[in-house]
DNA sequence: CTGTTAGCGCGTTCAC
DNA sequence: GTGAACGCGCTAACAG
């Protein structure tokens, strides 16, 4: 037997097909008890409505995109579960659009604004990025943005990276630590990837507040991976004078330099203390002190955002511009 | 102005819409001077079809499903790259639906398999579920299962667990191990979850073939987290007498077994050689020796054969039942 | 309040 | 080979 359709719970509600449509959509002008026939037609036939002839009439897709460069990251899979269980418990689909080049970004997202396949878009992109464009291209396509610095045009959900650097080195400094290293990705936000320089820039402000110096042989920046990070805390590891502490710029890289001292047969935190950022789940795990932004809850939020937008047809003023509190979590490697 | 439709080409070609459609959907009996100005029509106009219009007429979505339960193990991710890589290439979206109980993984199913969402489904999901169910709701869904020992009649790839036991097992015994504990996440397979289950089994075989003895005081079973391994691990290795080696299920246990090891101030792999299965990426930044199944892999072969099903209508009986091949990576824990 | 009608953009018959 | 007509299931606008 074919899947019902509206034309087949009218009939059997006895109303046209029109009625059914407007249960569907909660138009409140409909009589209670008519509703509740209707009501009750969908649920004996179990009718589920086409999506795609809603999307081609209503142009509602029940569709939210979320955009993210490669999506291994913990941090992003965190996140992502927040997006899932908003856009699910209201029924809406998660398409999954990955960008492997960045400079392929815009491209795609032209692609993604043309074809009209997503309500809405949540692109978590911590890189600087040319919103003017897809504003050009769809103007009116709902869009909300989490983890980045550098956003004007749409309501977005971020943490203030420099507090952030600030806050872990001054739990650093109150520790009893005065030569403090850093480990991060990138040196300056040049490529426009600014988090970890926003947390290395408060990292400075800290030690300077403190009268302490920036010893630059002990910050070292590099590739986004553990592995490369283990080789980076190396060389700082076994200079002549060493950092009693490091703090990481990401938690992964904060798991390299752990791994590294292993290697070296240093103790944690005795021989070198190590801080993280961000609290990833492994990081409670491996019990390492760090900065905890609740990522789960950014994406909980970015999919409220959406939503809200989508109903709505705009976003709150107030909601506009979300700043997730931060916080020390004490453990054991700090 | 409007995005261009199928209308706009044919105007602008000269042609009808039918045979801009048949361009489009690549038939063979379209001349090859018109296919040339129906194709630069389209370039000309920036023309993408609607996905919604094609669905509602021609019946597929181009998105392919993947269901899995909870998506934060890193193994799903891995696997989850995997299929993106090739969904995306084959321009297919990917949507992502979580299972967040299992107990409602038939409701959802029938739900999807109802909605007519999407054109296929991937399932990662290494407990036995019902296959019949599916069938009867939309028999001529296609579906590729991933990770699951308990399919019949869907194509689906899998690893031999029970082997790949051994092989770590055997690895140990080798190195000279005659005392080895196992730490996984069930005991039996009574709930459906087999994979560590016969990894399990694996173990005891090789044990026995060995002529070693399984001492059931250094088996421990329980929840899937490294946290609940860690302290799952605590008890064995403060045995009065303990094993020389453990052979943890999955990578996640085996970390938590590594921070139980490294807060007993054991080193590692001289006091207790520890060994993973899976070899998530995580697993050579902490230079954990383990067995690997290849999981983006795993994913990229699942996304192929949905991709060969929703082609050719169906999938080639060699393609039927993929079993991955199984490789022990030496590092430094074992 | 409710039934009816006209598209939404495209695939798929048919005739030509 | 190719163009025109119909229908996919639904929403929105229009009469009643």
């Amino acid at each position: 037997m074919r899947t019902p359709t509206i034309k087949d719970v009218a009939d059997r509600a006895g109303v046209g097909i029109g009625t059914v449509s407007r249960v569907l959509n909660g138009s409140p002008q409909v009589r209670q008890e008519t509703r509740q026939r209707v009501l009750a037609a969908i649920q004996e036939l179990g009718f589920k409505p086409n999506t795609a002839a809603r999307q081609l009439s209503g142009g509602r897709t029940f569709t939210v995109g979320v955009v993210s460069p490669i999506f291994t990251l913990p941090s992003f899979i965190e996140r992502l579960t927040g997006i899932q269980d908003i856009l699910d418990a209201a029924n809406y689909d998660l398409v999954l659009y990955s960008i492997r080049y960045v400079d392929q970004f815009q491209r795609q997202l032209r692609a993604l604004a043309k074809q009209n396949r997503v309500d809405g878009l949540i692109i978590i992109l911590s890189m600087h990025f040319y919103e003017d464009e897809i504003r050009q291209i769809s103007p009116t396509l709902p869009v909300v943005v989490i983890d980045n610095d550098t956003i004007e045009h749409y309501p977005h959900i971020m943490i203030d990276n420099y507090e952030g650097g600030r806050l872990a080195t001054n739990y650093l400094i109150e520790r009893g630590h005065h030569a403090i290293g850093f480990v991060g990705d990138v040196r300056s936000d040049a490529f426009g990837f600014t988090s970890t320089y926003r947390r290395y820039e408060g990292f400075r402000a800290s030690l300077a507040a403190a009268g302490l110096e920036v010893n630059e042989e002990w910050c070292r920046f590099g590739d986004l991976s553990e592995e490369a990070a283990r080789h980076r805390a190396r060389p700082i590891l076994t200079l002549p004078r060493r950092p009693t502490a490091i703090f990481a710029g990401y938690d992964t890289l904060a798991f390299g330099v752990l791994a590294a001292a292993q290697e070296l047969g240093l103790r944690v935190p005795d021989d070198i203390a190590v801080m993280g950022f961000d609290d990833i789940q492994t990081a409670n795990y491996l019990n390492l002190t760090t900065v905890r932004q609740n990522l789960a809850e950014s994406g909980r939020l970015g999919a409220r955002l959406i939503l809200e937008w989508l109903r709505n047809g705009y976003v709150d003023e107030k909601d506009w511009v979300t700043r997730l509190p931060l916080e020390i979590i004490p453990r054991a490697t700090a």
